[in-house]
RNA sequence: GCCGAGGUGGCGAAAUUGGCAGACGCGCCGGUCUUAGGAGCCGGUGGAGAAAUCCGUAGGGGUUCGAGUCCCCUCCUCGGCACCA
């Protein structure tokens, strides 16, 4: 009879809770206890309710916590809902109920199938990110960003105050674009400092214009820059929140429009969360994903001058200044602004009518050209600062505007762009550097590699490295170039036109400049609307509210700010509010942080590589140079789990007609929604011919050598693969329906049981039974098949038989080691090899029953819990010692060693332990399977790899 | 195109330092109990072969007494980035 696991687990589900089971010590009652922080990445409560992706990482971590705790760790294990968002919101909208009531459905719904899976978190720790005690700290955390900037000489942040001092006592000036400088006449340049002077003191300013120097050094400051303008969703979206031109949410157009908006600095970090990477213990390719979003590129800005107006220089930025000369031409940005003033009247209808050709394509048809450079000829011309030479302008899209000066040198040697574009108008291609080895590079298309520089005055003979230092050396000392240093990663845009988020702690006065209010006012609460819809227009629904909106200070009117804060907001710190989460009086209690950070053991999806992960280690950077946290960076190790997709799928390619075309035939297949659901599309190779996939059963495919056919066409090759789980396609497990027909262990269990954590693999439902007879059989083992209720039938007090003793020490040791390095399929396998073992005694040994039911604790807890109490145990496992086992108790008396001739496997023989090398090879040589290949030929060479086999080389 | 990860039975996967390839689970085959089996139990299961034996870790080459594991080349799959100067 199956074991009612239902019952089981309601029982221990309530026993936890009630007990207070998993509740972390906090540092004062922990004593010399060693401590784990083991986090999962949060989740979004969206309304479908929990995937079973979630459980994966969840599972992974509880697995981890449980053997800790048992280990004697104190481990804090928390968990909560990152609830703020457009998901709730634009459901909200749908179907007009306010986000908070959505949202707080969505959490007891999610709260609920957390629970169900019997995770040990401790649930007096549960943070709700919209929860006013919540993100009044995350308003506190934009305060110190609002009131800090960062100095560039300690690469840190510090209070705005600590600014002020500094321009106060004129250890900084104000640079006429505004910007803040070390004062030249404090470095020892006073003898240049008298004509140089454009730099202002502090007190030569205005106020308001002290007051706009200031707010341009925030942190969090504001501008009014080209943004991501989402009007689907009625807001802005950050760059991250892109994907291919579209907003990640929804997947609607995004177009770039300017707003005057709020940012974070963040680019002021990114040399610092570049470097601090190399500290983690994260994967690799995650870490390449942080970097490549970085984009760090050192090079150099080259000033050149246009050809007749002395007074104007436009500046590029380039990693090869070794190059100069070969450049031949210059690109400006379209929108770069000084083209107005370089192109002559005569140039200026081409020059506008290109520009209104490129702001009307969107960025996917900007990119779908691929290699078609298009641009024109501005009719100005600059002057190549090492050689004078006089070189064309052009404008083109293929330089951006947003980074390095907008603006390039182009050298069509040495550069697949420039060539591409040297090529379409006929431009001079001049190369400047030849290969290290003296090979002749191709023709038809650019050197890009490194090598020794040639035709280039100064630097000839130098290779690449070299010539790059000496050419910036030389440009440097007549003042046309300075080494610089370049970023893809921009400024963080952190206003969003919507309701659901965290009002921004800020008023505006009558000019638009930025006031934040008192510490002591937070949380600024949402204000209560019936309509928070999207207004259609930039204008954020806040605005709607009359009554919240304007305020008044010492006699002034304000406004308040209407935007609210992205999503990622309350994510960047939530791992720090678990740590402390009723402190009314700080966002964390100092020694508490000390004690529990950092995060030892972070695991979730690989999606928020460049998000959440990256903004989190900003604020968590920024609220270290402030002090108030210890540690430099949060998340000290991170495993992604791997995707779960849907079952495997097998698709016959059909053309229009219906004839069914084989898959070796098909050529960019892909996912497209038709209207009727999502379908496997392709074309067919050498046409253009459309093909659609149609679904088919298992039983209608046949494996062949290399594929997949027809079972009734084997020249037709099928299409076999899993998909990402979606709605859409239908193929959505819920854990639900898992945990209401086979019970949560059981759920875990495969989930565990299906490959490493880090792969991606498909669910397979057909799969499960393996575990659930697994489970079966441990009760049918340790409690027997019609148990009196509460008994544990087949226990016995006896000695565990040798080889089955051997068994139960190696499986201590495996799961022990396989659980450390997260390897939870094979300490499942090692679980289930015992549990056979155990299957097949008569009765089982206490002993052995105990450790093997403290072993699967961690994996299975409900029927652990329940089989140990039947054991005879009055109190929960989850903090009894985990089994120990003895290496002593490992070793055989006998051991069986392969025997190889050549290599080749021939026999297996049987020996003493303790046998000597001379005993083992004559005992292997006799052996009647390795006579045969031995007789007749010369031993060359016998080999002994003690413990592992013999070889005999003839 | 660039970067990263990977390719092992019908399927999911194992395999410390190079040392018995396929642990464990699913499926499948045979047996058993049963009024019944989509339950349980026992046995088998990489391929070919009656067997001896041979062949087998994407393909090709190399190093080695010995290669899934190390080196070189090629192919394929997945993920990320993609005019970033």
């Amino acid at each position: 009879m199956a074991y009612n696991f239902t019952a089981i687990e309601k029982k221990w589900q309530r026993y936890w809770l009630e007990n207070k089971t998993f509740a972390a010590l906090d540092p004062a009652e922990a004593g010399g206890m060693s401590k784990a922080y083991v986090l999962d990445m949060f989740p979004y409560p969206s309304g479908s309710g929990l995937h079973v992706g979630h459980p994966e990482g969840y599972t992974a971590t509880d697995i981890i916590s449980r053997y800790l705790r048992m280990k004697g760790v104190n481990v804090l294990h928390p968990m909560g809902w990152d609830a703020f968002g457009l998901p709730a919101e634009q459901y909200a909208i749908k179907t007009n109920t306010h986000p908070r009531q959505t949202t707080e459905r969505n959490i007891g719904n999610f709260r609920r199938q957390i629970q169900m899976l019997g995770l040990s978190y401790d649930w007096d720790r549960e943070v709700d990110t919209t929860d006013p005690d919540y993100y009044r700290w995350t308003q506190w955390i934009f305060l110190q960003l609002f009131n800090s900037y960062f100095d560039p000489v300690d690469q840190k942040a510090r209070p705005i105050k600590h600014l002020l001092q500094e321009l106060m006592n004129e250890n900084l000036v104000v640079a006429p674009d505004g910007s803040v400088v070390l004062n030249p006449t404090q470095e020892g340049m006073e003898s240049i400092a008298g004509e140089m002077r454009i730099e202002r003191l502090w007190r030569e300013l205005p106020a308001d214009e002290q007051r706009d120097v200031i707010d341009a050094q925030r942190l969090a400051y504001m501008d009014e820059i080209p943004v991501n303008w989402c009007p689907g969703l009625g807001t802005v979206l950050s760059n991250e929140e892109v994907i291919d031109g579209k907003s990640e949410v929804g997947g609607f157009a995004v177009e770039r429009r300017p707003m005057r908006q709020w940012m974070l600095r963040i680019t002021a970090y990114a040399d610092r969360l570049l470097a601090d990477l190399n500290l983690l213990e994260w994967p690799e390719s995650l870490k390449e994903m942080q970097r490549n979003w970085i984009g760090k590129s050192v090079g150099a800005e080259v000033d050149f001058e246009m050809d007749g107006d002395e007074d104007l220089a436009v500046s590029v930025f380039t990693t090869r200044p070794d190059t100069l000369y070969g450049a031949t031409y210059m690109v400006l940005a379209p929108e770069h602004p000084l083209v107005d003033r370089i192109t002559p009247a005569d140039r200026r209808e081409a020059v506008e009518s290109y520009r209104r050709m490129i702001a009307a394509r969107s960025d996917r048809e900007r990119m779908a050209d691929g290699k078609q450079k298009t641009g024109v000829f501005t009719g100005a011309h600059a002057v190549n600062p090492v050689n004078g030479e006089k070189i064309p302008v052009y404008i083109a899209d293929y330089v951006l505007m947003g980074y390095g000066t907008g603006a390039i040198m182009a050298v069509p040697a040495h550069d697949e762009r420039d060539f591409d574009f040297a090529r379409a108008n006929n431009l001079p291609i001049r190369p400047v550097v030849k290969p290290a080895d003296g090979s002749t590079p191709p023709a038809d298309r650019a050197f890009v590699g490194e090598g020794i520089a040639i035709h280039s005055d100064v630097i000839n003979g130098l290779p690449t490295a070299q010539a790059k230092e000496k050419i910036i050396a030389v440009l440097d000392g007549e003042g046309t170039a300075h080494r610089s240093v370049n970023y893809k990663l921009r400024d963080w845009l952190f206003s969003r036109q919507r309701y659901w988020g965290e009002p921004f702690p800020i008023l505006l006065d009558k000019e638009g400049r930025a006031v934040a209010i008192d510490e002591s006012e937070l949380p600024l609460r949402l204000p209560e609307m019936d309509d928070f819809k999207p207004t259609g227009t930039p204008e954020p629904p806040l605005s709607k509210a009359a009554d919240w909106l304007n305020v008044q200070r010492d006699g002034q009117t304000y406004t308040r700010e209407t935007n609210t804060m992205p999503q990622w907001a309350g994510s960047c710190w939530y791992y720090l509010r678990y740590i402390d989460p009723h402190n009314k009086d700080r966002f964390v209690d100092p020694d508490k942080e000390r004690y529990w950070m950092p995060v030892d053991l972070y695991v979730g999806g690989v999606e928020h590589a460049v998000l959440h992960l990256l903004y989190a280690r900003f604020w968590h950077k920024v609220l270290f140079d402030l002090g108030h946290v210890s540690s430099n960076e949060p998340f000290a190790r991170l495993v992604n789990q791997g995707l779960i997709l849907g079952e495997t799928e097998y698709h016959v390619f059909e053309s229009a007609s219906g004839s069914p075309v084989s898959a070796a035939e098909a050529r960019n297949i892909g996912e497209e929604n038709t209207g009727s659901g999502i379908q496997l599309v392709a074309y067919r190779k050498n046409g253009d011919e459309k093909l659609i996939g149609r679904r088919l059963d298992e039983a209608e495919v046949e494996k062949v050598a290399d594929g997949y056919v027809l079972r009734d066409n084997p020249a037709i090759r099928v299409d076999v693969r899993s998909f990402k789980m979606s709605k859409s396609r239908g193929n959505v497990v819920n854990p639900d329906q898992i945990v209401g027909d086979y019970g949560a262990d059981c759920f875990r269990l495969y989930e565990m049981y299906m490959g490493p954590l880090e792969a991606q693999k498909p669910w397979n439902t057909r799969d499960i039974v393996g575990m659930s007879r697994f489970l079966n059989a441990a009760w049918r083992n340790l409690v027997g098949d019609d148990e009196p209720a509460g008994s544990a039938v087949r226990i016995v007090d006896s000695a565990i038989p040798d080889d089955l003793n051997r068994q139960m020490h190696r499986t201590i040791r495996k799961v022990g080691e396989d659980i450390a390095a997260l390897r939870f399929n094979t300490a499942i396998a090692e679980l289930i090899k015992l549990n056979n073992d155990m299957g097949k005694l008569t009765a089982v040994p206490r002993e052995l029953a105990e450790n093997f039911t403290l072993l699967l604790a961690p994996f299975a807890p409900h029927i652990a819990e329940e089989l140990w109490q039947r054991l005879g145990h009055h109190k929960s496992l989850a903090r009894r010692p985990w089994p120990t086992f003895d290496e002593s108790k490992l070793a055989e008396s006998t051991m069986e060693l392969p025997v190889q001739v050549n290599g080749k496997l021939r026999d297996r023989i049987s020996v003493p332990a303790d046998a000597d090398e001379q005993t083992i090879l004559a005992a292997a040589a006799k052996s009647e399977k390795v006579q045969p290949w031995l007789a007749g030929k010369t031993l060359r060479k016998q080999l002994y790899v003690p413990g592992k086999l013999v070889n005999f080389v003839v």
